[in-house]
DNA sequence: TGATTTACTTGATAGATATCAAGTTATTCG
DNA sequence: CGAATAACTTGATATCTATCAAGTAAATCA
């Protein structure tokens, strides 16, 4: 083995370890459990713009962001996109793997260079019945993801796109923190995605909150929020 | 104890079995567990209209349908509903109930006269280390509502009313029943609230859908599908 | 670092649908 | 079974936002 050799396979395994010891369906278990698991999954890694699945694609691998960051989006007939949700480093995806091979519905696309850990349906099942508690992991991670994801339908269907946006906002800030600066996660175009509208009308509806002085843009990622309850009242 | 104690106790042990042997997540289960289940669960009745629970209220139990309907929505901050899902018998809602004591974010009211069984979360969690199996059904039952879910939020925000109304109908027809008449399981008010319109919108798109010859309304409650392939790519 | 590409902003316009009103039909209640 | 209530349908109008275009700003690439 060269040294190159032995030098990817040191890497290999560090970068299997952010898959199972930062990931929180893994890691409240032991040390030599979650190693026994670092044995099962297998790395890899995608460019910029990469698809990891696309729909129709088989889905029988549960997918684990290692480092990254992933956009998970549908698109409609007619070629209208909605973004689902950004995975980020931990968090996982294709969880309908666990049971029949299905196909997946949505598009997986790393949003920078992404590297990520899969798992098979089979070695995950064993794993299922070996830990049991992975489940109540899984289980708690699907519960939370199904309540945004209602909450996501429900505005849609029954706010308007300015009070999506302000709840967005509202919502970036972070509780324990006394700073009204919010970073933007996504751009304009994703932003858009992500609540249901269009960057045109993103940038209109941001500029009318500016006059309300209710937020005030800093730069073209950076927002400070002048008047959170409003925001949230609108 | 008098006939009419026993009579009741027997209508009650009848009504448990409701909650168990036909609900999915308990059903695989052998018939010593599922009665072990059955003494741990408690049955309530509701009228039609009635709330089993609102939002804000504390969430710590699972609650089974065993006969009749809930329809769970979501409202607003201006009192808009958006009707998330209705539950049939065999079908479970609180699953949040599994992990820290929570509140509801959604409502959920009885359609009809119904009778469902509750779990307490220290119940549930015992039941669930005694017979992991059960957590990978309910791993599943979330997994298809959540991508169920998704889909919706994303038709709301990529089709437009038209489409999403076709593609109700369309979804009503029973795939190997060779009839193309579907009957509408809700009223038009609550169609319109799940699919993320109003009734009178409702009431205008099945009119053009009729003239558009892809339906034909039969009743107030009965539609005939002429033309599915086309309701599909509107 | 400059060229190229993409993101973003602003303007103008069209269309979908919510809202409100009023009349009709269906369901519920006593 | 008739009265009362709610659901549904149709008409009219207003508003929100998508779409398209064009110019500006930011990011990417060689």
């Amino acid at each position: 083995m060269t040294k190159k050799d032995q030098s990817e396979k040191r890497v290999c395994s560090v970068s299997h370890r952010g898959c199972v010891s930062m990931v929180p369906i893994f890691n409240h278990l032991d040390t030599l459990q979650m190693e026994e698991i670092m044995e099962t999954v297998q790395a890899h890694s995608f460019k910029r713009g990469e698809l990891i699945y696309r729909a129709g694609d088989t889905s029988d691998v549960l997918t684990i962001v290692n480092k990254g960051s992933l956009r998970i989006y549908r698109l409609s007939e007619s070629g209208k996109e909605q973004l689902v949700r950004v995975l980020k480093p931990g968090e996982f995806t294709g969880e309908l793997a666990l049971f029949n091979e299905t196909v997946h519905e949505n598009y997986a696309e790393a949003m920078e260079a992404t590297s990520v850990c899969q798992i098979t349906r089979a070695s995950l099942q064993k794993l299922l019945i070996k830990y049991p508690s992975i489940s109540l992991k899984i289980l708690q991670a699907l519960s939370s993801r199904l309540d945004e994801s209602e909450q996501q339908a429900a505005q849609f269907s029954t706010e308007s796109t300015e009070q999506r946006l302000a709840s967005y906002l509202a919502d970036l800030l972070v509780e324990d923190d006394q700073s009204a600066i919010v970073t933007l996660p996504l751009t304009k175009k994703d932003l858009a995605s992500y609540i249901g509208t269009t960057p045109e009308t993103v940038s209109r509806k941001l500029k009318e909150l500016e006059e309300m002085q209710l937020i005030r843009r800093i730069s073209s990622s950076k927002i400070e929020i002048l008047d959170e309850e409003k925001l949230l009242f609108l």
